[in-house]
RNA sequence: GGGAGAUUAGCUCAGCUGGUUCAGAGCACCUGCCUUACAAGCAGGGGGUCACUGGUUCGAACCCAGUAUCUCCCACCA
């Protein structure tokens, strides 16, 4: 039978993730077991998988995998996110597309058309992280806008709406003219862009003066409501009490005064806008001024505006630029940079808007959720976002929960004829609560109550608002396990708190900070306890991957190309835990080469013909590579403990590819068409399915293929290593590794001295050796006989002259070739290497002559410059006699 | 404008309490090998004034101060 050169990733990874889907390993249900939970960060259900996802849900699903070997019950809950402007702005596009108008259908028929499109395009997320390998239990994947979720967000606003935490205010808030809603202050992105700053003179009244004031939006004068200067500003003081009139319209606004004006900046003049600046609209209710917002919904002006009326506001910018310069007003332009808001979804510039929204206060709620961070009960990994975190927490502002789309929990809100509203669940009980507030029920029978709900009812509607996504994502630890719906249930007992939370860090305040808030809230305990922020996954060159720069790669293609173990290795090689990742195709090749080279030990292995009469001849080799595996899964488990993967999976690498194939199974391996033993095969095999299990979490398909073959023996059907037992491990022997280390070095000489006078691998060398040191040489020999390819070792009491030589440790070694050696050059590197001896040697002597060094530094440092000295005098000493022979 | 962090080999990064596990790893590179597990490989090798300048210390990549460059977060000087 022959098997493959190469490890062919296609032809094994569907049919180990149908088999384990079969078997329902990924599920979890509440048992005896310590539990292990994570939930998703639930993708939006308008994404395809990008490849922040594959950098997330990889360290998901290592950690996930990781803990179910180690016995844990691990449930890894999946799910999606509405995303409700993102979502709809899809849903409209398509709408558009098939010529049909947001405006024109009822929200019915809207919410028909868009649930249709969640069906369609909301799974496929899902569908792509499960050729990934992510384990998730997919029975119990949620959606934040199913039945029991989108009661659970309307139950937790209810909640907070009787605490007195939620309220209903006009406010000014950032509004996206093409999505036309309100946005929050994290889902607005503030871009530097280029603009220009226009100087404008205003008449003054009863003088033929003008006032000049700078302003980068010109389309907003006609809602000008002021004037302002600083009030110790000289140049303007006699202007006060007097006005100007706006240029084109002729409206007379006073002239004010305000500190808040820097008088540097332009020309010192202010004008004051309060229906489109939020400063400016601080300052009119400072100075009592009048709002006049001249701006429709989609951003075009209205009639208030009175000239320009229906024309988008940045046509109107120029246009009312073009008519101030006509009509003389306009002073000078000059060239100006700025930050501007974007609405994070729909791209276009924030239009500051008074409306009437609803609120969320925020104050009280930070403070457990600050504490939690600061005290550890939270961990923030890496640490340094803990600063950040507090920051933010510190000065958090309310939180603005309405907004004016379709898709998404409406608010239950209710609103009559007379202007009244009630905050209720359904009609029914918002009819109530409005014959509440009527105060009816001790006069009117129950039949006539009955009989006003009647009448009223026509007239009662539901605000017409939903709420913001993350107010249902805040809930996602509580709301997947039904702990609002269905307090005290078996899952939320046993599941939460959760253990990890695994995100980017740009959603540290929309959603991990709100969800520590909601968990102390609505479950009076924090959500999880780690929090892994990865970092942004960048292209080679440092940029952000987008769609728009065409430079990312399409992550299922990179799958098939390379695997999707290569690519799980790939994504963590380059991701020390929040730094941001310069990602480059090149680390999935290594990923494949290393899934390449760990089926090609198993090839070897699995090739080998056993002798049952042979003797065990490794039984040096097998100690210490069970010294170096101990040594290594203590380093693996403390990279894991502090959630550093990349140096976990650094260190199986190095283990697996170094120390297992490159020393160990050379050491076994037999010779060409010859036999071995029974013993060191057994014991290989058993070594090797420790590697594959220490690998599993990492590559998780070319395991569980290599697991079940016949060389592993017998498998039941659920015999899997996705469930077989982590490896545990003993405190390794430093002394065996560091011989080891010793032996190593002597093979990697020998190696050179070949490589150096092109020797062929294929010739054996004669090898003698003076040992200065206490190491047992006689142990490790057949290693070096077999590595190196020695013919015959002799131990010697003397240098053999015209021999090469090398020294490891205090040990020489001489290697007599058929040549001549040149002698000058030995003479010459010798001397070298006595030289660099000699300095050091002399560095030594001047620490420990010196008192201060002496009496302060640690008695253990002292001692170890004690050592340090006596090694190299040895050397030299060594080298000088090297040389003396060369020179007779 | 405020805050946080970074700067170590060509690239991406480790480097914990200042001192032989202190200058490291992986990749890339160079040289030689198609040695029957693997050329997606094997063997060997060369790369660094630890951003700069001072200071503290017996001793600094590490602590302190300043400088330079970069990144991120927060903040609507129109």
């Amino acid at each position: 039978m022959s098997i493959s050169k190469k490890y062919d990733p296609a032809a094994t990874e569907n049919k180990w993730y149908s088999y384990w889907l079969s078997k329902k390993f990924f599920h979890s249900e509440p048992d005896e077991r310590e539990p292990y939970t994570i939930v998703i960060p639930p993708p939006n259900v308008t994404g395809v998988l990008h490849m922040g996802h594959m950098l997330n849900n990889t360290i998901q699903d290592v950690l996930i995998r990781k803990a179910r070997m180690q016995g844990k019950n691990a449930c890894w809950v999946p799910g999606t996110d509405h995303a409700s402007i993102a979502t709809e702005a899809k849903v409209v596009a398509m709408l558009k597309e098939k010529g049909i108008n947001k405006a024109d259908l009822t929200r019915e028929e809207f919410m028909k058309y868009a649930w249709e499109w969640k069906d369609k395009y909301g799974g496929i997320i899902l569908d792509q992280l499960k050729k990934l390998g992510a384990s998730c239990d997919w029975d119990r994947t949620r959606f934040t806008m199913e039945e029991d979720l989108s009661n659970s967000v309307i139950d937790s606003f209810i909640h907070l709406y009787k605490k007195g935490w939620i309220y209903r205010g006009i406010r000014m808030v950032n509004w996206d003219p093409a999505g036309k809603t309100a946005v929050s202050d994290e889902e607005v992105i503030r871009k530097e862009v280029n603009q220009k700053l226009y100087y404008i003179k205003y008449t003054l009244s009863g003088t033929e003066g003008f006032l000049t004031i700078a302003t980068t939006r010109p389309e907003t004068i006609m809602a000008d409501a002021a004037i302002c200067v600083n009030p110790n500003d000289e140049r303007y003081a006699h202007l006060k009490g007097k006005s100007v009139f706006i240029p084109l319209i002729n409206r007379e606004i006073p002239i004010i005064q305000d500190d808040y004006v820097t008088m540097d900046f332009g020309t010192g003049c202010l004008k004051v806008t309060p229906a489109h600046h939020l400063n400016d609209y601080e300052l009119g209710v400072r100075h009592k001024l009048p709002v006049i917002d001249i701006l429709n919904d989609d951003g075009t002006l209205n009639e208030l505006a009175a000239i320009l009326v229906g024309e988008d506001r940045f046509i109107a910018r120029k246009k009312i630029a073009k008519l101030l310069d006509e009509a003389g007003h306009l002073e000078k332009v000059e060239d100006y940079k700025s930050q501007v808001g974007f609405s994070e979804r729909t791209d276009a510039a924030i239009e500051p808007k008074l409306s009437m929204q609803w609120f969320c206060k925020m104050e009280e709620m930070a403070k457990p959720a600050l504490d939690d961070v600061l005290n550890g009960d939270v961990k923030l990994i890496p640490e340094k976002f803990v600063n950040t975190y507090r920051h933010w927490m510190e000065n958090v502002r309310d939180w603005n929960i309405s907004r004016q789309l379709w898709w998404g929990q409406q608010i239950p809100a209710w609103y009559d004829h007379q202007g009244n509203w009630v905050v209720a669940k359904t009609k029914e009980e918002a009819l109530d609560e409005f014959l509440k507030l009527k105060d009816l029920d001790n006069v009117f029978t129950a039949e006539e109550v009955t009989g006003f709900k009647n009448q009223l009812a026509p007239f009662v509607k539901q605000d017409q608002d939903v709420m913001d996504t993350w107010f249902s994502s805040w809930l996602w630890p509580i709301s997947v396990f039904d702990g609002i719906k269905n307090p005290g249930n078996k899952d939320i007992n046993y599941y939460y708190p959760t253990n990890d939370v695994v995100t980017a860090p740009e959603i540290m305040f929309f959603w991990v900070a709100r969800m520590i808030m909601a968990g102390h809230e609505f479950m009076g305990k924090k959500p999880f306890t780690n929090v892994y922020l990865t970092g942004i996954v960048r292209d080679k060159l440092g940029r952000k991957m987008s769609k728009s720069l065409g430079n990312s790669p399409d992550p299922i293609g990179l799958i098939e190309k390379f695997g999707a173990d290569g690519v799980r290795v790939g994504m963590l090689l380059c991701s020390p835990a929040g730094n941001d990742l310069m990602f480059d195709e090149s680390y999935c090749e290594q990923g494949r080469n290393f899934a390449n080279k760990v089926w090609n030990a198993f090839r070897l292995v699995k090739g080998w013909e056993v002798d049952e009469n042979l003797e065990n001849p490794n039984q040096q080799a097998i100690y210490w590579f069970e010294n170096r595996f101990n040594e290594a899964l203590a380093e693996i488990e403390d990279n894991f403990k502090q959630y550093r993967l990349s140096e976990a999976l650094m260190t199986t690498y190095k283990l697996v590819w170094d120390d297992f194939c490159a020393w160990y199974l050379e050491i076994v391996k037999p010779a060409y068409q010859h036999p071995i033993d029974a013993e060191s095969l057994k014991v290989t095999i058993g070594f090797f399915e420790r590697i594959l299990k220490s690998l599993h979490p990492f590559m998780p398909f070319l395991t569980e293929e290599l697991w079940h073959d016949e060389l592993f023996g017998e498998k039941g059907e659920m015999d899997c290593i996705i469930v077989a037992t982590y490896p545990t491990f003993v405190a390794a022997e430093p002394q065996i590794l560091k011989e080891v280390e010793v032996v190593k070095q002597v093979v990697a000489e020998i190696r050179n001295v070949r490589n150096t006078k092109q020797i062929s691998p294929k010739e054996a060398l004669p090898l003698s050796i003076k040992v200065n040191s206490n190491l047992d040489y006689d142990k490790w020999l057949n290693i070096v006989f077999k590595l190196a390819n020695i013919s015959e070792v002799e131990f010697v009491n003397d240098k053999i002259p015209g021999a090469v030589s090398f020294m490891v440790g205090n040990d020489e070694f001489f290697i007599l070739l058929n040549e001549e050696i040149d002698v000058d050059a030995e003479i010459e590197r010798l001397t070298t290497e006595l030289n660099y001896l000699l300095g050091f040697l002399k560095a030594v002597d001047s620490k420990l002559g010196n008192e201060r060094f002496v009496q302060n530094a640690k008695p253990e440092v002292v001692a170890n410059e004690m050592n340090k000295k006596a090694d190299a005098e040895s050397k030299i000493k060594i080298i000088q006699e090297s040389l003396k022979a060369f020179k007779n």
